[in-house]
DNA sequence: TGTACACCTTCCAGTAACTGGAATGTCAAG
DNA sequence: CTTGACATTCCAGTTACTGGAAGGTGTACA
């Protein structure tokens, strides 16, 4: 299978499985007489690992962790189950800071319509809400 | 008032102000004898809507074009307004992937917990859970 | 006078995870 | 024989900083 079946069996664009074999993430896969990489239904296996734990939000580098862990055989799933759960924590609280972000937002947009849109720089113009939002 | 103070002032690191300078979002300050840059309150606004901006997430590029259109006199408020609001709908949009996300990291997790943690790569593994979470 | 210390300066490099583009090579079909 | 769709490598850019080295400045204290 050349890269770009590879690429639409996995969902990964080309250039991005040759940017995760530069960093060592895939191994350097066999080559064809004309130098083109071939892969095969492990590779396919792999990179599906891979896919599935950026679709998660998983860093390069944990999966990188994971996929180590695998190719010493030495399970992976106690270390991954963690990292899930590691990463919902994570994004719990992420979601609570755009949640804070978004309320601010539509606070100063609310306030900023009651007030002029020519005024460049008075106290009634959104940019001085937005200047006082910084001290704090 | 030198960096140090203005990076006081301002809540923002003296490297980062140094780094707004270099990219032009603040204007080159005037120097001292010793060539250490001097800062004014006129200073102190301005990086204060830089710092409000970012807080709420606005990119260097949407605040150059504010500061750009304060700089020629022409009120920002009626394009910051409208920032605020679109911004507002991305976040609203991050916050809703976000929270699939999450979903998908506690179903998976959960499902993984009823599974054996050694086996290697098998179908009763979280890891083939999540190989399979990239297929869709 | 010497020196310790906290500042300041510039410049170079690195981060995460790709993405775009140039220059070049390979191969099958019409 | 040329056109088109593939493939290769390598270099550079993205965002918003951050770290660190090498060196200059200014002041307090022994």
């Amino acid at each position: 299978m050349r890269i770009q079946d590879f690429s639409h069996r996995t969902g990964v664009p080309a250039k991005t499985i040759r940017y995760y074999e530069e960093i060592g993430l895939l191994p350097n896969p066999a080559r064809g007489e004309n130098n083109y990489r071939q892969y095969n239904e492990r590779d396919v296996e792999r990179l599906h690992l891979v896919a599935g734990a950026r679709r998660l939000d998983l860093s390069l580098e944990e999966i990188r962790e994971i996929l180590d862990l695998r190719d010493r055989r030495e399970a992976p799933c106690r270390v991954l189950l963690e990292r899930l759960e590691h990463k919902a924590v994570e994004i719990a609280e992420r979601i609570r800071n755009l949640q804070q972000m978004e309320r601010n937002l539509r606070d100063l947009h609310a306030l900023g319509m009651t007030f002029p849109t020519d005024d460049v720089d008075g106290k009634y113009c959104v940019c001085h809400l937005v200047s006082e939002h910084a001290k704090e």
